[in-house]
RNA sequence: GGACGGGUGGGUGAGUGGUUAAAACCAGCAGACUGUAAAUCUGCCGCUCCUUGCGGGCUACGGAGGUUCGAAUCCUCCCCCGUCCA
């Protein structure tokens, strides 16, 4: 078995540290993985996300089936071969563009039919779909289609969410193992995702489900789309409270920097956010002291590096006031350095959050992350 | 010397009698960003006062006068700049 996930340290705050085994190296969890929505992590060369010592990448089903379009990519020798990643791939069902792209799809229970932003073509993604294309990518980790709503949601719409979802998991596992069936074991494994808003019944109810259907690893979607970091914990807290231990468990598109030691403290395992490399290219860095805009005329004559405690090698080498100028020039390399610096500090986050499992630290480590942030930086 | 064309807020540049402190873009300043339609988007950007309001006052479209209830816009003179002709 190529997969295997095992828990190696818990915490009494119901983090564990784990290891997540796949055809494509070794994760040790709880990993953050950087969005690379186009088969690219924007701004940074492959080599850069290994020296960062990324292990997981997230990539998009959506995106990536209109443009280079998946069987290409799997003429090509697979996501991996084609973009010469040689860490693991998880790939996102394309269930957030529903919620992204709400204005140009609509859905239904046969699945999501989407006007394409690129061209104006409609194509319908159903789960089936979406399982043929993470197949044809060949991602380690494929996720089944839901229906991510924008929350506050009135619970109707929750409850239609849920319900949309757990037919489409049914659906996109039944046909992910008849792929298997006929084409052979593949080397993925499918996650399902739980939604309910903000409902904590209707997110229990969405888990039970999923329990029921049963899944290598469990996601939890529809949060931080609008509701209080209070009640993205709260939800999630309810989900993981029901999750068996020895199943992964990832929370989608999280978070902020300071957030991070909440959801680990929640049971969680993996987590993706874009707020670390588009924060970046829009001049906004995360340092040990918070966060610095590094556009503020305050830095043009700083010599001193971004983050003085960080062991980047933008850090190393260049200075705030070059940073500044980058920016200020609209060149590249700005946004090249500056999402080096932001992964930097969002992976060694992880590092330290794992570091602190298992000692019972992680919720004064959590405490002093949102005190540095809820101030600006130094 | 002559003939045209032109001088507008930090820059480029709209505006040819009144909702014009003056479009738009750039620069400048500040902010936002959570499974990426995002190298994007938003706000401010003459000075000043306060009871911060689609508020008041002042200054402003090369300069000085003038016409008009009202002028960046019309007239006169002057000063600059560009092109062309001598």
């Amino acid at each position: 078995m190529s997969f295997c996930f095992e828990v190696l340290k818990t915490d009494p705050t119901g983090a564990r540290c784990g290891r997540l085994r796949t055809p494509h190296g070794v994760v040790e969890t709880p990993v953050f993985l950087p969005v690379g929505t186009a088969a690219t992590v924007k701004g940074l060369r492959q080599e850069a996300l290994e020296e960062l010592g990324a292990s997981l990448i997230l990539a998009n089903t959506y995106h990536l089936y209109l443009r280079p379009g998946h069987e290409r990519v799997r003429g090509l020798g697979g996501l991996h071969r084609f973009m010469s990643w040689r860490g693991a791939i998880l790939t996102d069902s394309g269930g957030y563009q529903v919620f992204s792209l709400a204005d140009l799809r609509k859905v239904t229970d046969e699945g999501v039919r989407f006007r394409s932003h690129l061209d104006g073509s409609e194509h319908l993604l159903t789960p089936e779909k979406a399982v043929e294309i993470q197949l044809a990518l060949g991602s380690d980790i494929s996720m089944a289609l839901d229906e991510c709503i924008r929350t506050p949601a009135p619970r109707a719409a929750a409850e239609s969410a849920v319900k949309r979802t757990t037919g489409w998991a049914r659906r996109s596992q039944n046909y992910f193992q008849e792929c298997a069936r006929r084409n052979g074991e593949p080397a993925q494994v499918q996650f399902g995702i739980v939604q309910g808003a903000t409902f904590a019944d209707l997110r229990r109810v969405s888990t039970r489900q999923l329990l029921d259907i049963g899944f290598p690893g469990y996601a939890i979607g529809g949060l931080a789309v609008g509701e209080p970091h209070a009640m993205t914990c709260e939800m999630t807290g309810e989900v993981t409270a029901l999750l068996p231990q020895d199943r992964p468990r990832y929370l989608m598109g999280v978070g902020r920097p300071e957030q991070l030691a909440d959801y680990a403290a929640l049971g969680v395992d993996l987590m993706d956010c874009v707020l670390p490399t588009r924060a970046a290219r829009h001049a906004c860095l995360y340092t040990s002291e918070g966060r610095l805009l590094i556009k503020n005329a305050r830095y043009a004559d700083d010599q001193r590096p971004v983050d003085g405690h960080c062991s980047c090698s933008v850090c190393a080498r260049y200075s705030r006031a070059y940073l500044r100028h980058l920016f200020a020039a609209g060149e590249l390399l700005a946004a090249v350095l500056a999402t080096h610096h932001n992964v930097h500090f969002y992976l060694d986050l992880m590092r330290q959050i794992r570091e602190t499992i298992g000692f019972g630290k992680l919720a004064s480590f959590s405490s002093e992350m949102h005190m540095r942030y809820a101030e600006g930086p130094a």
